[in-house]
DNA sequence: CCTGCAAATGTTATAATGTTGCAAACTTTG
DNA sequence: CAAAGTTTGCAACATTATAACATTTGCAGG
């Protein structure tokens, strides 16, 4: 499943879409929660996508296939999906991106390439911990964090350009 | 246009803003950097108030007091602070903030009351530590840093309603 | 079946945030 | 002063997000 998440290295993505799907399928039944075909297609292209998606691309994607729809379509299956854990939303970015642990109620650390765009959720508890304990030394209950890091990956850094 | 609130000790505000000028001044002077009376008002305006700031809430405040500024002239001046570290932006308020370690090149945690607004910037050495090491894990090089935290301040567990 | 409610979607308009491009004014420096 | 570079003014525009209200759909209970 961690492969899933690794847009470094080559994979069958097709694949990894596939299950990423399934899995928010079952979480949604789980939840009693309905995956409709506006929201399962939404997702279906912002996992597509290595890189995370505006809600603009996603509008134009769905014009290009015949589903003529306004932004208030695509914010509101974009809720949808972030209120069950299914998608981030990436605030530097404005833009969204599938969630690699959906279901475990939790907030990713987000590696942003600057030279690709691709984008690497990790997670990392040791951050999480070391967040947590700052705020509590100043009494602050954290609710939501959010943790993004713009710079180079891997195969970004010595031969730039790798789209 | 937010009201001016209380941090979370009381203090001699107008006092912190000067000083936070006297840096600033200091530190363009040192970088041969020309802090221009328009820059220096929108890092004041800055200061004075606790909660981060919009561009357009600048631009009103530009406005109310006969100078009619428009966008650009509040973006440009948020860059030059941006980039010689007077200011930080916060992604997720698209807001900016008067940063409080001027000078020493660093990246804050931002805790972010969602109950009054206030902002606090820590200086968490231990937060940057951990998110460096995950990133070094995978080999990512980061570059900038964004770490926000939304939650409740110490004044509003409880008794909520502090502005 | 149908009826009525709640949830989901459609539709239009608009708000909020941020940028481009070019001209004019100002600063610095030779 | 004059040239060059920086800063600001200004108009238009681009992008991101929401509000308000109408319509349709899914579904439980009569």
């Amino acid at each position: 499943m961690p492969e899933r998440a690794l847009p470094y290295r080559p994979h069958n993505h097709e694949a990894c879409v596939s299950q990423a799907l399934a899995d928010a399928r079952a979480i949604c039944r789980q939840q009693n929660a309905r995956l409709t075909p506006i929201r399962e297609r939404v997702l279906e292209l912002i996992w597509q996508s290595h890189k995370p998606l505006g809600a603009y691309d996603i509008l134009a994607m769905l014009g290009t296939e015949g589903h003529n729809a306004a932004p208030p379509t695509v914010y509101r299956a974009l809720d949808f999906l972030l209120q069950h854990g299914l998608v981030h939303r990436i605030a530097s970015l404005n833009a969204f991106t599938g969630c690699t642990h959906a279901g475990e109620h939790h907030r990713g650390t987000f590696l942003i390439c600057r030279e690709c765009g691709n984008v690497l959720e990790l997670d990392a508890p040791d951050v999480t911990r070391a967040v947590e304990a700052a705020a509590a030394d100043v009494a602050f209950r954290p609710e939501e964090i959010t943790m993004e890091v713009a710079g180079r990956c891997p195969r970004c850094q010595g031969e730039p350009g790798h789209a």
